[in-house]
RNA sequence: GGCGAGUUGGCGGAGUGGUGACGCAGCGGAUUGCAAAUCCGCGUACACCGGUUCGAUUCCGGUACUCGCCUCCA
């Protein structure tokens, strides 16, 4: 493999400009990307980072090796929206502790999303860490602010980050505190000594899940998760930190705050990707609107994850990018036709060069579909199957959609000849197309030519029907 | 109000300081009993107004519009 030469540029947040991308350490090329909070299926929204930054540990694999990248996405098992869940189930009558129905909803919630996003042909990351796992490495960090003077105690059980102990806050998106307080949509809570101030512990119930804590029994705020996980993980600092755009502020602006001022320095994330924000048919999901749906409720209207993938892939990351039928069903047209072209193909031992250094302009993936458009033009089935795999594409994972069962239809192939060459001689064509409407309606495609004819199963192929033609 | 992103042909969607990516749809042709599939060919698009330049869709400034975030909703 000679990819290693692959110079990958990115686009930094951080600089808000498109630059090479050099690892701290290319034996060790360390990524974090924020995870679900576990209390509900995945939304198709929730897949975009997974599927886009799913693309760049695959390019980071190909160019530096598999034993030499690290990939962390964490699950946040421990939040409001989770306990809400635990709490009307409980109203509801279920059996079992708060406690326990929160263990069983996280537990299940993960099992979904595991199962969703592999449907989408998302690699499972090197580490997977759960916050409740970590609450010790949080108490010790949240301790460490405390005697930095970062943060304090408020004598109720939360602890808050001080904004104002950190002069780069609202770096990262840009803002000042100034101007976010002039804004006047901040809460102004007793307990806070700026109305900026942010939770990095607050108290629980006894009912609730919380933990032991110099503040009392409590449970982290969300922010601190991640900054505890990802040094455990990667180190005080790393690579990539990615997650989508909406996260940008307040989430990895208070990350970054957190892990500075507990590290004492201006490391951290060394490179910031934002995906931007998912619409279906021209307006932002939502409940109110009545688009919203899930991962799950698309594959299970039968619409293949490799589809929606393949969806996802035609926009490039930093943009917003629309969900339509039009655009899946366009998709599965396209991908039906590359495993027809690429069936029983070994692939090339390297993807396209074009492909690859289309993926490596800061993952344009859209431009790397044009490309493989261009190889199959060309009919070059081995560099496009190599290509699309490094991808997540016309992998082996996804490809049952498209693979048709093997039926033998050339029963029903010489029936339609037969019938053919007796009408060339009575010129009564009638059933020749009654034959070709049948079987158009079975959801079979017929090609017929001087050569001969083929019968090709189509998306809607359905064999019952098939039988009834006569 | 503050911060940020965007505006490309019928639709989707890349990219570039100077010969119209790519896909879908459409049109013409080949082929076909007719179709389908396949193959060949066909498109003078870059919101608006200024500026820089020999030359701008591409750089700079402004205007309009759209969208996101500022509310632990990805």
């Amino acid at each position: 493999m000679t990819t290693s030469n692959t110079v990958i540029k990115l686009h930094n947040t951080k600089t808000r400009k498109k630059s090479e991308f050099t690892p701290i350490d290319a034996n060790n090329v360390r990524m974090y990307l924020c995870g679900p909070t576990v209390y509900d299926r995945a939304h198709l929204g929730n897949a975009r980072p997974v599927v886009v930054f799913d693309v760049l540990y695959r390019l980071l694999l190909e160019v530096y090796g598999k034993q030499h990248v690290t990939y962390v996405r964490n699950f946040t098992d421990v939040d409001d929206k989770i306990n809400a869940t635990a709490l009307s189930r409980k109203e509801a009558g279920a059996p079992g502790t708060l406690e326990e129905l929160v263990a069983e909803r996280t537990e299940e919630t993960i099992g979904w999303y595991l199962s969703d996003m592999g449907k989408l042909g998302a690699l499972e990351p090197d580490h997977m860490p759960r916050a409740t796992q970590y609450i010790d490495q949080m108490i010790t960090m949240i301790e460490g602010l405390i005697a930095k003077g970062h943060a304090y105690a408020d004598g109720s059980g939360h602890v808050l980050f001080s904004v104002k102990s950190y002069d780069n806050y609202g770096q990262l998106s840009g803002r000042s505190v100034d101007d976010m307080i002039a804004g006047a949509r901040v809460e102004i809570a007793d307990n806070k000594r700026d109305p900026m101030d942010f939770v990095l512990w607050k108290p629980s119930t006894d009912e609730l899940p919380g933990w032991d804590s110099p503040w009392g029994r409590g449970r982290p705020g969300w922010h601190i998760e991640c900054s505890a996980m990802s040094q455990e993980l990667l180190g005080a600092d790393f690579d990539i930190h990615a997650g989508g755009n909406d996260l940008m502020f307040p989430h990895h602006e208070n990350e970054i705050a957190q892990s500075c001022c507990a590290n004492g320095d201006d490391s951290f994330a060394k490179y910031w990707l934002h995906n931007e924000m998912l619409q279906v048919e021209g307006k932002k999901m939502s409940k109110s609107l009545g688009n919203f749906f899930t991962v799950h409720d698309l594959l299970d209207q039968d619409i293949p994850g490799e589809v929606i993938r393949f969806v996802f892939m035609q926009t490039h990351y930093r943009k917003p990018m629309d969900w339509t039928e039009k655009k899946a069903g366009e998709a599965e047209a396209t991908l039906r036709k590359w495993h027809a072209l690429t069936a029983g193909i070994e692939p090339a031992a390297n993807a396209a060069a074009a492909v690859q250094e289309a993926l490596a302009d800061d993952l344009n993936t859209a431009g790397a579909i044009a490309e493989m458009h261009k190889l199959a033009a060309a009919g070059d089935a081995a560099s496009l199957l190599a290509s699309a795999r490094l991808m997540g594409l016309l992998t082996e994972e996804l490809a049952g959609w498209a693979t048709q069962p093997d039926l033998d239809l050339s029963a029903y192939e010489a029936q339609l000849l037969a019938a053919r060459e007796t009408a060339m001689e009575t010129k009564d064509f009638s059933q020749v197309d009654r034959l070709k409407t049948a079987f158009i309606e079975a959801g079979l495609e017929v090609r017929m030519s001087k050569a001969g004819v083929e019968l090709v199963p189509g998306s809607g192929f359905d064999p019952a029907k098939l039988e009834a033609v006569e």
